[in-house]
DNA sequence: CTGAAAGCGCTTACAG
DNA sequence: CTGAAAGCGCTTACAG
């Protein structure tokens, strides 16, 4: 059913149709409601290519997921290829939260997974084909900032999550990332509260913005509370279950084990756990341990693992917003946010006496 | 950029450049190769909507997550808004692979997630927009069948993932799920070689066909084996963690305890894990547990669960390609399969002795 | 208030 | 082999 076949039979023209679809003033109740009426019997809907070809938009915006392997060894823990994305702890919650925001704005939503540098021609595309009016990238790496940029030059509209590193750029976009620093000073200082005097950090990769924003709320909160750390009292590790086994092993066994690590993400935390429970010892009554991420599987550890929780979903939802906002303003708005991080107390940590 | 204007610029019409991109035959290499190369230079990609409006597919289907609330309890945990889908173990794995397999068939995804009734009605207009040639339907409940049936009666090409009770329709469409019977058999026999011979079975929501399948081929596979059940060897459970607890509690305290107890789901799981912890019991060294659906936590519960495997990236697949087929095709194809369901030992059940 | 007509950017018979 | 032209189904100035 086209809009010409509806107007035939309501005795109107296109152009009436179109206008009361369109919400135009200046048209009689009575001519709207008969419209209307005939509209839902019909199952008449417009066509979205021939309305978009007209001048309207297409409220369509898409999110890119890039999981692009270079060199670098990955942050989450990776298997076979079908489980990539699936072992990405944000990608269920960005995805859903994204959906739901756009949803709510009117707006659909296109998902783009690209695992290849192949696979940004087809990005690309998206834009150029003029299939969305912007979009949101999530895990953008240095590899991928030219394609963006150069994206943005061209006017489209651009969000990104999880993007580190850029925000010096002269490009402007939006850029929403999660509050590392802070959710560390909440964690340090909720280790302190409970009496804890003697931490330990097992550090994520530090050449990642998230691990260096970790490791610096660990020592500013400490050096604020004027409590002196050991040099041994950092294992750097890379943010893999293995080097979290690797870093509680070395911290523990040290000449001054720490009453608390902080460890840098939840992923170390289950090779903590491991390591901690090798040495005879208990959580959190002889160690207490406190992650970040709070990812999914944090509350099924035994036992379950207090950590910093990232709202991704959050992230993503405000991202969303302030791209179709962009969108809508045809303006490209220049936004750097960082997003709570919020303290989830569970089982593993364990206040002290204080003597 | 128009074709217009590559095609001034070319010294061509448009016409050749449509050609070249449609691949037409009895064009010279030399054409051929300097629009391309043109096409390169200046990043020029058809409008979609143009394409699209003169009778080219659009490429794009959509995946549509029903998540609908009627008084039906839920099969998963659901907690806030934000978290409905996120906690769905399915969610991560079934958008992931399809957006995959459309990748490679070279087809845009396009997700929605429909909370409530009035997102039908949005749902609706993607079909009759035209924005998209296809459909797979996730998780659809009775309530839903009357639209996807008007859908297909509208020629629209529809699939449907972990969508039961409806294969005896007279309306065709492509049908995916678990093989739910055959994987409870692989359960039960792992359970029998381990020497196990006294078993008991927490079921799910005897309303759902994943439920009444798995029991009976727990059932069957006993009867098979010529092992006689006590009647009380069989709990009544809903597929909720706190239902696994009871009946965890109920097997293990009755005359006859089970030495292996089949858990219908892993969320159950959860639930005996702890009921058996109160009772003072190991796993797997007095009692072994096997679950089923390999949830995202199974392998993180202590010790780490032994369970079946349904892989809804495979299915998520297989039904992206048979509908991408149907659309290629022009004709809904009706494909009713159940894809296989893998036994994943891990700690959770153990060898007994023969006596 | 409303209709006739141009135009959006393509594709594809139709000619040549 | 290739161009001119019709047509896809809308929206929106332009008239009236």
């Amino acid at each position: 059913m086209r809009s010409e076949d509806l107007a035939k039979l309501l005795g109107l023209s296109r152009s009436t149709i179109s206008r009361v679809i369109n919400n135009y003033p200046d048209i009689p109740q009575a001519t709207r409601d008969k419209v209307w009426k005939a509209i839902e019997e019909h199952n008449y809907a417009p066509n979205a290519s021939a309305r978009n070809l007209a001048g309207v938009k297409n409220k369509m915006i898409a999110i890119i997921l890039l999981d692009i392997n270079d060199n670098e060894e990955p942050h989450h823990v990776k298997t076979t290829e079908d489980t990539i994305i699936h072992d990405n702890p944000f990608f269920s919650p960005v995805v859903n939260a994204v959906s739901d925001q756009a949803n709510k704005m009117d707006y659909y939503v296109l998902v783009s997974i690209a695992y290849s540098k192949k696979d940004l021609k087809k990005v690309q595309n998206i834009f150029h084909q003029k299939i969305i009016d912007g979009a949101i990238f999530v895990g953008t790496q240095e590899a991928e900032y030219e394609l963006i940029f150069n994206l943005i030059e061209q006017n489209h509209k651009i969000a990104m999550i999880d993007t580190s590193e850029v925000y010096n750029t002269d490009h402007d976009a939006i850029y929403i990332n999660a509050d590392n620093y802070e959710g560390s000073v909440k964690a340090v200082s909720y280790l302190l509260e409970l009496g804890h005097t003697s931490l330990g950090i097992i550090t994520g990769n530090l050449k990642k913005l998230s691990a260096i924003e970790r490791l610096k709320g660990f020592e500013q909160t400490l050096t604020q509370h004027g409590i002196e750390r050991h040099k041994d009292a950092i294992y750097h590790g890379d943010f893999t279950e293995n080097s979290g086994y690797d870093g509680a092993k070395h911290l523990l066994s040290g000449p001054n084990p720490p009453t608390a690590i902080f460890v840098s993400n939840d992923t170390m935390a289950i090779g903590a756990y491991k390591a901690i429970n090798e040495l005879g010892l208990r959580i959190p009554e002889d160690i207490s341990i406190i992650g970040f991420d709070n990812s999914f599987f944090s509350p099924y550890l035994n036992p379950a693992l207090t950590t910093i929780e990232i709202s991704f979903s959050d992230i993503a939802k405000r991202a969303t917003t302030l791209l179709i906002e962009s969108i809508e303003q045809e303006q490209q708005r220049r936004i750097v946010e960082k997003e709570d991080a919020t303290l989830i107390k569970r089982e593993s940590c364990k206040a002290i006496k204080s003597m």
